[in-house]
DNA sequence: TGTACATCAGTGAACGCGCGTTCACTGATGTAC
DNA sequence: TGTACATCAGTGAACGCGCGTTCACTGATGTAC
């Protein structure tokens, strides 16, 4: 089954967007290539044509996740963005939700390389608050620690009222 | 080699206490059975007489991982607790530090029986927080869940200088 | 106090299993002429 | 426009490896008498 250039950059795109979603959903070690190769609806065997290790994957799987899910907060909307962080919506679905929140343990403790793609979404995100002075700046960042760290606590709660009574004290704390 | 009762539980502590400092820091799929009875000075073909699984001793090492460290924050105490937990050197130390900030996101992800051992830890620290007054409560939760989410951004964050900036805007936001 | 014996903590080899990765093979793609 | 051929995305079987767990064995413990 031979395919096109074309095909291959769906496929590669396939595999990137599986990885995503099942890394956050189950965790890095939770998923194996085979699984995400199938998520892709592929078989696992043809992995080598598009990625040099499962490493390498992650990497770009996680800058992809960053960039297209709540990675990026505005400077001058951090509440309005922590309304819709701070959810049961959220919180259910890990798979499409925070990268930090959802495998921020883990990743502390990845490869240089992988670190380093994140560490960079970081500074970004810190230089996008400092434009807006120092006591905002401070606010910001100290506000976007809590949603993650709410969501992290909250994700662990067995019970939903738990959950709900986190999000909803972090809520109130960053000003929503 | 027969032994005592008394170097049975004294064996036990040591998996328990090796557990629990080699799962922060290297993350419990990160760690063999044979590497935590290594490190407490026994070999890995004792380990059942201690523990029918793996995930029993997670849950046990958990549960004194929190209870050991700064998994008990003080109602009255939080910018106090806040100031010896945003450093460098608790960021540098995870094997001892707090077990939400260095297993967070694997634990949110664990069998129910893990998950329920730690959100009983929540509970409890969120019920203490409650005794002093709602507004006060929402204070305290969002402030540890800050605490947390800045730990884990420092971890990850491959510049001593973004770490620092984080934990500094951090201390600033819950007031130390 | 001695002696015989059952218990069981700890040892070290072995087990099956799932993992990441490799590889011979296939057949459609797309280029050369 | 056709034809011959090299390329290579994708398949499915196989690889070595480390893991959690199991097990036959050992010898000190500590009880029964």
């Amino acid at each position: 089954m031979g395919t096109s250039q074309q095909q291959k950059a769906q496929s590669r795109k396939a595999i990137v967007d599986a990885a995503g979603h099942l890394f956050r959903e189950r965790g890095v070690d939770g998923v194996s290539v085979a699984q995400v190769m199938d998520a892709a609806g592929l078989t696992h065997g043809g992995f080598p044509r598009h990625f040099a290790s499962k490493q390498e994957l992650l990497n770009e799987a996680l800058a992809e996740a960053v960039a297209t899910s709540g990675g990026r907060v505005p400077a001058d909307g951090v509440q309005a963005f922590a309304r819709g962080y701070l959810t049961k919506q959220h919180r259910d679905n890990p798979g499409n939700g925070c990268v930090f929140a959802s495998l921020g343990s883990e990743v502390s403790r990845a490869p240089a390389e992988t670190r380093h793609v994140l560490s960079e979404m970081i500074q970004r995100q810190v230089d996008e608050f400092s434009s807006t002075g120092k006591e905002q700046s401070a606010q910001a960042i100290g506000s976007w620690a809590a949603m993650i760290g709410a969501m992290v606590l909250a994700r662990i709660a067995d019970s939903d009222e738990l959950a709900e009574e986190i999000l909803e004290a972090t809520r109130e704390f960053v000003g929503v």
